[in-house]
DNA sequence: TCCGTTATTTTGAGTAGTCAAAATTGATTT
DNA sequence: AAATCAATTTTGACTACTCAAAATAACGGA
């Protein structure tokens, strides 16, 4: 069994290289940011994690997860994920709150009590968030989603994942209606005054930055 | 927040300050012990928690908790046991295996979840083994018990609570019926022969032997 | 090519928790 | 009172993780 630092170097790792395109290794420095660390905490960690056989690294070089790491860490990510959305479909958290609960439940969950949680929902595939959840044997399901600047305008989508953790946004987004399952029609899309312009279920229109309209991901409705 | 090193030294203690007459100290023997930890290792952590103003400590005195201490104590019992029912209730674990699973989770369950649980399971007074929950405020129900070698030959009982968290003690009594709420006849009580005789509803005669009944608790039913 | 900037690594030190083994204490026996 | 024994405490050392600060490497520009 991993300590639950490991677990998170392993997870902040693997959600690092999905940010980037998969493929070419995470700098030391990216990592001691995402974990808030100091630069040589992290150099001194990733040495051990090479040791173990989790991670590649080479000195100056960067890091990558082996087939062993990743495995380890979409473990992690299978049990964030699924203790969020257990949060909140049984306990009935708010959606807002419950990331940060699973970040410590995530390392005290065990396998027995996981699998019952995953049967329980239904083997689900998206957490309350529209992250995917890993499968057991860590497979995620992939969509293609559009970031809400990327939409034409008059399009008509649903969105699918919020793609920003913290509270005060996920509170937000709650409040405009912009949680998965809502569809919208995309008014504007205007590069200029960079902001994006919705016309949701209700009727008003709202408007919101491109900074925030980016976390927005959203699908293709075929329109009817 | 205490650390779990610390919840696990302020439980045990609590557990062996109930265990003895609740007044006088527990020896830093018999809690390294319990914590399966050397007894140097017992010593220099409880100076430590003496320093913290958690528990009573004299060189060679022995150890006791103080009023904070024991309402840490309180709180961390309160959350294995809710974490207990819980997993039994609600996530259909068996009452063998929810010790060990709490025994984690309850250093990682927040305020906010164990809220949600409580009032889900009906703000319970005693977990799946019939030990008493303690309440938001540290209270716990007390009952007066007997163990079945207290009991009289010929006694109506009714199962309240099985004091030993081993699995296999605890297969075996589920095996035999002897769970919290099922009823029983007390046929015989051979103290030379250390041996109980017990009939349950189903008619079928057990013998167990003493060391095994003390570990059954009940309360006499009014015979009826 | 040399210089300066920036990222990265190394080093020394600190905290929390642990063990093994030696030293101490207190109590019991003789 | 002295010797013995068991429990307890002290000591030195180790692991895992962390930071601060110094050393090193890499890269781009003059």
């Amino acid at each position: 069994m991993h300590s639950s630092t490991t677990e998170n170097y392993l997870k902040h790792l693997l959600l690092l290289q999905q940010q980037q395109d998969d493929e070419s290794p995470v700098s030391t420095g990216k990592l001691a940011t995402s974990l808030e660390v100091t630069p040589g905490t992290a150099t001194v960690m990733v040495k051990g994690l090479a040791e173990s056989g989790l991670v590649d690294y080479e000195s100056r070089g960067g890091v990558r997860l082996t087939r062993s790491g990743q495995k380890a860490a979409l473990d992690v990510l299978r049990r964030h994920r699924l203790v969020e959305l257990f949060l909140v479909r049984v306990l009935g958290l708010d959606w807002s709150e419950v990331h940060e609960e699973a970040e410590i439940l995530e390392h005290a969950v065990s396998e027995k009590v996981l699998q019952k949680i995953d049967l329980m929902l239904g083997k689900p595939a998206f957490d309350p968030h529209g992250d995917p959840i890993p499968d057991a044997r860590g497979r995620l399901a992939d969509r293609r989603l559009l970031s809400l600047p990327e939409c034409k305008e008059g399009q008509r989508v649903e969105v699918s994942r919020v793609d920003d953790q913290s509270p005060q946004f996920l509170r937000f987004a709650e409040g405009r209606g912009l949680t998965p399952g809502a569809s919208l029609t995309i008014e504007a899309v205007d590069e200029v005054a960079d902001a994006v312009t919705l016309r949701g279920k209700g009727g008003e229109p709202l408007v919101i930055g491109f900074a925030a309209a980016k976390k927005i991901l959203v699908s293709p409705l075929s329109d009817g």
